[in-house]
DNA sequence: ACGATTGCTGAATCGGCTG
DNA sequence: ACAGCCGATTCAGCAATCG
């Protein structure tokens, strides 16, 4: 018996496995706007090894060394292009993709996703605290690598934790340079010689700072450049699901023991920092309604320089002004805005306390309802 | 009497001075193969929408100027490959060069460096040890910049003065991450008004890098985009000649007013450490790098007795002994050893303070960034 | 005089929901 | 689609003022 599947049927994602085979075509079986986020780590030669294709995904022929460079920049912006346009049709409208380079390649994938219409987000840089010197003394120690994050589109809603990053950074906002450790030790994988099993495995750590900055809970994570699989280990780890691409069987093997070994953290682990916007609109005019504050009772500026008094609609009334809390505010004040919020003042048995007390009251009171 | 120049006659270059007009233009009446370095900021292209207010609600004055704008990334592109054709037609065969961006830039830049047949030496990352905030929490700090090193060609033997950069760096070799403050305080110049100058203006401590490291001295450097003529004015100081392209009146007359304050320093100061040795770990070169210290500058013995000049690579010559601080420290007390920290001391205003004063500065700098 | 406080500013691609 | 309006959001360094 035959399944025909229907051409216009939801595909099912293949989460949480390694797919195998060449990146390109394996994008291709995956439906369009199906993917939360993209981490890339793709070949930073410039001496390709025949596993390019052209953007009519025609394989490109074996190496040849007599190759110039034009050629070779060329094929290598050919291969760029095509799998970036594949990667492209499978985001999601309002993903994102993370893509990681050195200078040999990093300004051809940066060019590249400008021209296929990626907003450019930030460029972040991966400062190596340990990295590996110069040994001729010919040039400055090659101590960072250069991740692009970006958007599908110009004005995409993409996900970016702010407070959790925030947190991450001992309470002020998280910068574009990280100082990250290269992977070594007991994190970098071995084969069965005992040599390293991959030769450009990434630290977890790195991982770790872009899914729980620019994913959340339950997106689904494509790597499309698999490797031994450090998107996927830290994607499980964090709750998210993923998608590994990866045409080497051994590295697909080791990838596949390592995911296996990994435990996802508890769901309270999980949970990070979340701005006030993230939470429940509560409209001034609520605070009336309940009884909080009385119609006609006076509102004062920290300063005690400004005061308004409240109306029964939710609004307020001062000298020469009436509106929203935070229109009057911010007409008050001269400025071109004002949170009304924590602007307005009221006071109980002599002590001058922000309206947001009543609004934090509620907002609990909607949690535990 | 009418002179008629020989078609192959050597052209004078207009040595340190401002050459005013377009680049493209300007570069095309200089010589080919004359120029030993070049620096250039070119226009970023930042291409931002409306205003920005941070939460004070002060507005942040933003590049809105004229030259950093561009109808569209194709007219960037084909600005930034005109301007580096004729910038590597001008440079010497093994003439090198120095560009600066941000992400809305940088890998148009770097793209076209490496299409042009430059060849990149190293991508370097100026880490701003106190950039501006994202005030809207909506990306990452915005808190480096990148530059791009790269030689005219492949092969040719560039200019890399390795030791006098291990010099400055506590003697371990130079990384491609630098962190240095941004332009502020007395050295940030003022118009009649008092306000900045010039929106972008770069530190002298960027260049002072860029110069000591990768020119000998009697080199030519030309600035394409000069402004408020860093480039020259750092030049100068470390006796190098220089040519800048500026179409702006306005920041000809200052970089003009500017440059001639500054006064080259010592010919002993120039030279740089060209032999290996086995040096303590200081990070003295820094205060010379930021214009604590002046090469040139005396220190003295607590009681007076020693003095010293400051070098550019951050070592000290007295009458019979160069060196580190602490090697000539203990030269010139007999002794077997001693901390340069505690024993040399600057003269500011009538007081005589130890160099240490300064360490701990830059410490707490590093710390903060 | 000197430490503490307040104020200003820097190459920035810096909303999101509702009607 | 677009207008209107709510209402969230900042770090380091320097200078001027205050006590």
């Amino acid at each position: 018996m035959t399944t025909i599947k229907d051409a216009g049927a939801p595909v099912a994602l293949p989460l949480d496995t390694i797919l195998a085979g060449d990146c390109i075509e394996a994008m291709q079986g995956l439906p369009a706007a199906s993917v939360d986020l993209i981490f890339a780590d793709p070949p930073y030669n410039l001496q390709l090894k025949g596993e390019l294709h052209r953007p009519d995904n025609s394989r490109v022929d074996a190496v040849d060394d007599d190759w110039d460079r034009f050629d070779s920049l060329k094929t290598y912006d050919a291969f760029t292009r095509a799998w970036l346009t594949e990667a492209r049709r499978v985001l999601k409208p309002d993903g994102a993709i993370w893509v990681i380079g050195s200078y040999h390649n990093v300004f051809r994938l940066g060019a590249a996703l400008q021209d296929l219409g990626y907003w450019l987000l930030n460029d972040v840089v991966w400062r190596k605290s340990n990295p590996m010197p110069n040994f001729r003394g010919k040039r400055f120690t090659n101590a960072h690598e250069t991740l692009i994050w970006a958007s599908r589109s110009e004005g995409a809603k993409y996900t970016f934790n702010y407070e959790a990053l925030k947190a991450l950074n001992e309470g002020v906002q998280m910068r574009s340079d990280w100082t990250i450790p290269i992977c070594t030790g007991h994190e970098r994988l071995k084969d069965d010689n005992g040599d390293k099993a991959h030769p450009t495995q990434k630290p977890e750590a790195l991982l770790h700072r872009v899914l729980v900055g620019t994913t959340k809970p339950g997106d689904v994570v494509l790597d499309p450049f698999f490797g031994t699989g450090t998107t996927g280990a830290v994607a499980k780890m964090l709750g998210r699901s993923w998608i590994g691409i990866e045409r080497d069987a051994g590295y697909r093997k080791v990838a596949e023991a390592r995911i296996s070994r990994v435990r996802k953290f508890d769901r309270e682990a999980l949970e990070v920092s979340t701005s006030k916007r993230a939470e429940p609109r509560v409209a001034f005019g609520v605070l009336v309604e309940r009884g909080l504050l009385r119609p006609g009772e006076e509102l004062w500026s920290l300063s005690g320089r400004h005061k308004a008094k409240v109306r029964a609609d939710g609004t307020l009334i001062a000298d020469d002004v009436k509106g929203s809390i935070h229109q009057v505010g911010a007409h008050l004040e001269g400025a071109p805005s004002c949170n009304g919020w924590t602007y307005w003042h009221f006071r109980r048995e002599g002590q001058i306390v922000p309206i947001d007390y009543f609004r934090q009251q509620i907002r609990a009171e909607m949690q535990a309802g």
